[in-house]
DNA sequence: TCACCGATGTTCGATTTCAAGGAACTCGAG
DNA sequence: CTCGAGTTCCTTGAAATCGAACATCGGTGA
């Protein structure tokens, strides 16, 4: 069975019509050359050079074989390409990202990825994180945008993309409600947050516990749109990243509560297993950061809220 | 750099998820799948399988790899399968026929050749005889249908394929003349013939000479239609295949020449390069022959001459 | 016409390189 | 601890290459 160097020895012989013109262009003797041929001659079964002709020529089936051989070599050489040109990919990257980030810059994120990875193809995947988080480990992702959170004995590499400032939002009617009531109104309020499993969930209840609010009532929902939903339907408090609901806001849907601490914001990284071609992921998570960070100024952040003991809407 | 068992180690790892599977698939030993992925990974010089992962699972890059491994190992599967189908050949084919032929079955033979060779291209080349063995020694040529007349010291194959009648024909008028006239009337004519070089020429000649016309007066032309073209116009008595008149003589244009002796038949060959793909150039040879005998069953021979002394016309 | 020379491809033997097998080792999961 | 799977290491045989010698062909000059 032939290999790449009896098909170089080939074709350049064909190409220079000489055994000894392709023997230096490869920078062998011409007895190796001879041998090339012959022992492509020898796998293949049939002669595929008329020696006898000055120059040297194709039989019949050479010429057939001579444009195979051709295609073969530069399928090699296309080949190798992938790994001498660090500003191209052609191959498909599979991406898990929290929802928040997929209903913020993603899309911009996705635009820009595209223009500058042409030949790429992206598979897309939102969940909460710690589902992301277990995808990475059993190799179904090849990145996130999630929060850390890694599963044990995973070697990723991690690097800061974003933060999402929290707020509460509630309904006009519900807003002014609190605004009448006080701390045991705040605290009888049914909140909305995401899935019980995703970290914003727990951060609320360390909220409220550290308020003096030992049994909350909390509504956990999966998806950002839905809390958002509930919330303008007067159902509860939303805790939303703020960044979000800032159309809701403008469009009074929802009035952002005033509080007494500041929400702890969520922090989100890109993150990728170290095993996978590590500088296409950096160039990915710096082109995401940047959207991240263009989204951040456009939106920028909404009225900031007078300090009053307890809470006061906006 | 890889050569193919490198990539077949890597697409049959990828594929079946597992060394050890690779192993048994290829029937070699773990340690030896082992190696030919790491001498791929080290030409390469990226990592481009995890290992860590069950089942072993390839990298971005070696993703993005994997179908150009796949697509080298099908392209050398395809060239190899040249040599296995006796029944198909996608080269390009150069070959150089007589005039008479050009004139007669091979726009038949054309067709069925590509029938037969969907994949087939042909390069046609229409000289006489002489022109044509010399273009086949310069392997400007594969192959020829022409008289016998090998340059000496070419290796060639030769194969009979069909026989030429000839005839003298001569326009209405002249042969009426030649009728009331002696062998005189009929020395005195010219004749038109092919060029001097080829053999209906110096067969011509021959002829002529055993009737005791010592010095024929003979115009030479290059092509068959030309000589059909002069001997309508009533310039000579034309010496041509008898098949190819037949229109012409059907028509009332030419009117043949009955003969005492008949002419020699012109006798063609199918002749290659011993060293051209024998057993392609065979086919190509026996679907020529079928051709010609299909055309000589078609339009068959004219009438056949009653004998007289010296010449009568039909 | 013949001998010689130069160019070119082939063959042969020696040397070097490479690939594969088998044994031992390492690692991770149960 | 055991087992399955992949890696490393050493040995051996096969394969590839080189250099020298040989063979062939075409052109040139005597």
């Amino acid at each position: 069975m032939f290999d790449f160097k009896e098909l170089e020895a080939f074709v350049w012989v064909v190409r220079l019509g000489s055994f000894r013109k392709g023997a230096t262009k490869l920078h062998i003797t011409q007895p190796s050359i001879s041998d090339r041929i012959t022992r492509l001659e020898d796998s293949v079964g049939e002669s595929l050079l008329d020696r006898s002709a000055r120059p040297v020529q194709p039989t019949l089936r050479g010429r057939e074989f001579f444009t195979h051989a051709e295609r073969l070599l530069e399928g090699r050489d296309e080949a190798m390409r992938l790994f001498q040109d660090e500003e191209s990919f052609s191959g498909t990257l599979r991406l898990g990202v929290i929802e928040t980030i997929a209903s913020s810059w993603c899309p911009t994120f996705m635009r820009r990825l595209a223009e500058r990875y042409p030949q790429l193809t992206i598979e897309l995947m939102v969940d909460i994180s710690p589902f992301l988080h277990q995808r990475l480990a059993e190799n179904d992702l090849d990145m996130l945008f999630a929060m850390d959170g890694l599963v044990p004995g995973l070697c990723a590499i991690q690097t800061p993309l974003c933060t999402f400032e929290m707020g509460m939002f509630a309904a006009p009617e519900l807003a002014a409600a609190l605004r009448q009531g006080d701390m045991a109104t705040f605290a009888d309020t049914a909140f909305i947050s995401f899935s019980k499993q995703a970290r914003p969930y727990s951060e609320l209840v360390a909220y409220l516990t550290a308020l003096g609010i030992d049994t909350p009532r909390i509504h956990s929902t999966s998806t950002l749109m839905t809390i958002m939903r509930m919330s303008i339907e007067g159902l509860g408090i939303g805790v939303l990243p703020v960044a979000t609901v800032r159309d809701a806001v403008d469009a009074g849907s929802l009035e952002r509560l005033t509080l007494e601490e500041p929400l702890p914001p969520m922090i989100y990284d890109a993150i990728w297993r170290r095993s996978n071609y590590p500088s296409f992921c950096a160039s990915v998570a710096r082109l995401a950061k940047q959207c991240a960070a263009d989204y951040a100024q456009d939106h920028g952040k909404l009225s900031s809220p007078s300090t009053m003991k307890g809470y006061v809407d906006t």
